[in-house]
DNA sequence: TGGAGGGTTGACCCAGCGTCAAGGTCAAGC
DNA sequence: GCTTGACCTTGACGCTGGGTCAACCCTCCA
C-alpha cells in the first residue's frame, strides 16, 4: 500500500495536510504497520483527492465533511451552488483585475466615473491641476457623504459648466492661486459670481435640500477659506453684497446682514 | 471630514478593518476631535480604497504597504506581478469548476485519463462492474506509485488487449466472481493465461524493469489472492506449469522449482 | 434626564495549515 | 554491527485578516 508521504504526493498535497485531515476526522485514520506507520488503500486516494478538489474550490473542511458522508442528491445540491460561487469568484477576480489596471493608469479609484468625466471637463478648460486636486478632495468627502446622490449633484454641476461665465469663473480662480494678496481681480471675480447668483435665484435653481448635511456644507467652506487668501476677501465681498456661502448659495435678507456675524 | 463608519462604509469595508490597518500601521492614524473620535480626510478616503483594491486582488496588507510606500516603477511591477498572479487563480479556478463538474459526474478523479478510458474498454468488453472496481483501485494503487510512467504501463495493456485471447480471458474473470469454489473452468483459465505467457515471453515482452517496486507487485499478487478463491487455485496451477505471479509474469526455472516453495 | 446610536480600547477566537522540536524506524553501505 | 539519511511519529506554537464580545465613553434628540 502507500505510506502517508507517497498518497501524499500522488493528492497533490503535504503530509501536515493529510494529519490535519485525520485529525479533525476528515480522512479516517487508516490500519498501521508494526511500527506504526501509517498505510493508505485505495479508498483513501479517492477521498483524498475528493476533499482536495471541494477545498480547492474554497470549501471550508467542514463542510466537505458534510457533503462527503451525504447523500448523492445532497452532494450534487452542494456541488451545483459551489460551482456558482466559484463562477462569482471568478467575476469578482475579473473585476478586481480591471480596478488594479485603473490603479496603475494612475486613477485614484475613489471617485465614480461621473466625478472623474467633470473633472476631467475641468482640465479641458484649462484649470489648473493644483486647483483640479482641490476639487478632487472634495468630491471625494461630497462622495462618501452621499453616494447615492452624486450623480445628480454632478449632472448639476456639468449644466452650470455650459455657462460662459462659469467657464469664464473657473479660468480666473484656477490662475487666483498665484495673484497677489490684494489683487484687483478678485472683485471681477466677486462680479462674475453675482451674476451668476441672480440668475440661479431667478431660474429657482437654490434648493437647500441637496442631501449635503449644514455642518458639512460649513466644512467644505472653511477648507475651501483656508486653501487661499483669497477666497476669505471673496466671501466678505460677495457677503456685503447679502449674499453667504460658498458650496451653497443663500441670499441673506438685508435687515439680518447687520445683527447677525459669522461666529468665527 | 469623515467618521470611522463613513470612511469605512464608502469604502467598503468594516470600522474593525479600519482599525485592524491602523493598528498594523497601514493607514496612518488621523486626527482625532476634542472626544476622541478619529476623523477622516480626503487621503485617508484615497489610501483606504488603495488598500482595498491591492487586498481584494489577494495580496497580503504587509505586502499592500510595501508597494503603497514604494516609487511609481516599483509599484507598477508589483502590480502587473500580482495581475499575473490573479490571471493564474482565475484559471486555477476556472480548472477547479472543471474537475468539480467530473466529480458531479460520477468520475473519482483520482485516475489519469489514460486509465479511465482502459477502464471503458473493460466495460465495453462486458467486464462486471465489480472486476472493474477491483481492477481501479489496483490502477489507483499504480498511479500514485508510478505517476510519470503510468501512461506507458496502460499503452502495454491496450496492446495486449488487441488480442482476442487476451479478450477471453477478462469475460471469463469478471464471470468467475460467481463461480462455485471448484469449478473446472478455472483451468481454462490457466490454458489461455498460459498462451499469452508463453507468446509474450517469446516476443520478448516480459520485462522485469517496468519501475514498480518489488514488494509493491507482491502486494498486489497477494490482494488478488485475497479477493477470491479462484486466485490462489490458478496461481497454483500455473506454478505447476512453471510461471509464477500475476501483475508481473515469471518464468520460473524447471529445476528450481521442486526446491523452492512459496513461503506461506 | 435618559436612551439610542454612534465612538473607544482590549482581549479572545477562527481556519488551514506551516514550521519547528524531539525523537523512533528503515534500508543501504561499510 | 554501526552509521547515515530519509522517512515516520506526536505535540505545540505561529500566521493572516480580521469577527466577536465586553465594558465603557460621547453626542444628539425628545
Amino acid at each position: 500500500m502507500l505510506t502517508i508521504s507517497q498518497l501524499a504526493a500522488y493528492a497533490g498535497v503535504t503530509v501536515r495536510a493529510v494529519r490535519h485531515y485525520h485529525r479533525i476526522g476528515l480522512l479516517p485514520e487508516p490500519e498501521r504497520d508494526r511500527s506504526g506507520y501509517r498505510i493508505y488503500d485505495a479508498v483513501a486516494v479517492v477521498r483524498l483527492i475528493r476533499i482536495r478538489t471541494l477545498a480547492d474550490a474554497g470549501v471550508p473542511l467542514a463542510r466537505v465533511q458534510e457533503l462527503l458522508d451525504a447523500g448523492p442528491e445532497v452532494f450534487a445540491g452542494g456541488v451545483q451552488e459551489i460551482d456558482k460561487a466559484l463562477h462569482a469568484e471568478i467575476r469578482r477576480l475579473q473585476n478586481t483585475r480591471s480596478r488594479l489596471a485603473r490603479l496603475a493608469a494612475g486613477e485614484h479609484l475613489a471617485l465614480p466615473q461621473s466625478v472623474v468625466d467633470y473633472l476631467d471637463r475641468l482640465r479641458g478648460l484649462g484649470v489648473e491641476e493644483r486647483y483640479i486636486e482641490m476639487e478632487r478632495d472634495a468630491w471625494i468627502m461630497i462622495a462618501a457623504q452621499v453616494p447615492h446622490s452624486i450623480d445628480s449633484v454632478i449632472a448639476k454641476k456639468h449644466e452650470e459648466l455650459d455657462d460662459p461665465e462659469m467657464v469664464k469663473l473657473y479660468s480666473l480662480l484656477s490662475g487666483a492661486l498665484d495673484w497677489p494678496a490684494d489683487d484687483p481681480r478678485i472683485v471681477e471675480v466677486a462680479d462674475i459670481m453675482e451674476r451668476l447668483m441672480v440668475r440661479a435665484v431667478e431660474a429657482g435653481e437654490v434648493d437647500a435640500d441637496d442631501g449635503i448635511d449644514d455642518q458639512f456644507v460649513d466644512l467644505l467652506d472653511s477648507t475651501m477659506v483656508e486653501s487661499s487668501p483669497h477666497a476669505a476677501r471673496l466671501l466678505a465681498i460677495l457677503e456685503e453684497r447679502g449674499w453667504r456661502g460658498w458650496t451653497r448659495i443663500e441670499r441673506v435678507p438685508a435687515e439680518r446682514l447687520k445683527t447677525e456675524l459669522p461666529p468665527s
